[in-house]
DNA sequence: GATCCGCATATTTTCGAAGATACTTGCTTC
DNA sequence: GAAGCAAGTATCTTCGAAAATATGCGGATC
């Protein structure tokens, strides 16, 4: 029997069926598995994911504000809209939020911080150092990491509320990357840009690491949009 | 605290029940009829409500990722808590947005917009001219009018993700004004601040509406800082 | 042929109750 | 008397079904 959860430990374990689903559902959703705009009917939701209604329309619920379902009264929810005005408008804020949020991550970290990082790049890198081939079978795994590894850069970011206005633009900016990807062969690996990154962020240059990463985003918004064309609808 | 009956208005728009519990919920939040930080127990809301717990799971599953409730595991939903420090931190971001969100909605505004303001103005300044007990009485209704004036001012803002953002954050700073008004007497009426934002932003100046518009929003924040050792906890 | 109506079907919305988990109370043991 | 255990209670979580609403179809009318 596994020793019972004390309270003064916070259970980081995902024991909500709830919550399970809605981060399934999340990723689906930023996976471009369901179209942008294409309705979510309860029946096909329910077979997905093994919940009930309730659990499902709590998930769904909650991605509501996120700006990633919307909802119209008593026809249901949908899949939010994509278009190329709505993506120079969260990559703009996505590109500013994370510039700012790294300069203050990089001048406030401590030992801690500089761990996390160290350790969320490893992480990146022995997967992008896989062959293109497993990379693509393994992408989630690529994802997480990727995603941990821009949180670890900016986690000493004393703004709580920057860094959480950042990872609600970040989810909408991985949506575009995912659902751009579908439709173009998979791009050249960052390896080398992330690397810059992590040494100019160890080296408490804080500066160099924020126009490092802007370029960094600005390459990636660039490649989404010369891409539009091919995903976007009209 | 015993929560606020029913202040539901006629807004024949609100069709879903869930709809309406979660403007009534959100609502009795950001006016303090929850202390920060207290348990939100079902049988406790079923009561004030009037709606299953599934719908009022639905209602707090949407205000979670709004940074207005939170969620232990098997242990239910409280509301969130309260600081000087995350009042600093979300009002800073606040006032920002406010600046940005106006210059560009002063430089982009239709005859729409400008009718818009003047009509938001407009029922605002009839709200403020009525007695203080008067106004006390009908507060919801000052608030509803305050809100949308400040939206109106910004609404020609062409980033609808600034919007959105602006929305989030404008929530907070609305709680912190309430709860702390809750422990000190109302203060003046800022009627003046709001007509010459009002008649900068008309008369198409819009460094003049940021200047006025962030000043009148920079003394909200210390009046309520001023008064945070009365209602935040330590 | 086009439009409107009404019935049958599909889907969403809401609720009440059963299943899990946490908390409290009283008892036992050392 | 304090610590540990156990049954009982309170509360949260999840589900299945009923009520409400929308959609699709066939036929009648002009």
């Amino acid at each position: 029997m596994p020793p019972r959860a004390s309270r003064s430990q916070p259970e980081s374990e995902v024991v909500l069926v709830s919550q399970d689903v809605l981060s399934r559902l999340k990723g689906d959703i930023l996976d471009g598995a369901y179209a942008p705009g294409a309705r979510l009917r309860f029946a096909e939701l329910q077979k997905a994911y093994g919940a009930s209604i309730g659990t499902l329309r709590e998930a769904l619920s909650h991605l509501l504000p996120e700006g990633l379902v919307e909802l119209d009264a008593n026809r249901g929810f949908r899949v939010a809209a994509i278009s190329a005005e709505d993506l120079a408008d969260v990559s703009a804020l996505h590109i500013e939020f994370e510039q700012r949020a790294i300069i203050d991550s990089v001048r406030h970290g401590d030992d801690a911080w500089e761990a996390g990082v160290v350790l969320a790049f490893h992480r990146l890198a022995r997967i992008e150092r896989l062959p293109r081939e497993e990379r693509r079978r393994r992408s989630s795994e690529w994802l997480a990491a990727h995603r941990e590894f821009h949180r670890a850069l900016v986690a000493a970011c004393p703004s709580r509320w920057l860094l959480r206005l950042r990872a609600q633009v970040y989810d909408h900016m991985e949506r575009y990357r995912l659902i751009s990807q579908r439709h173009r062969p998979l791009g050249p690996a960052k390896h080398a840009e992330h690397e810059a990154i992590r040494d100019a962020a160890l080296a408490r240059k804080p500066e160099l690491a924020r126009d490092l990463l802007a370029a960094h985003l600005r390459e990636t918004t660039e490649t989404v949009l010369r891409h539009a064309p091919q995903f976007m609808p009209p």
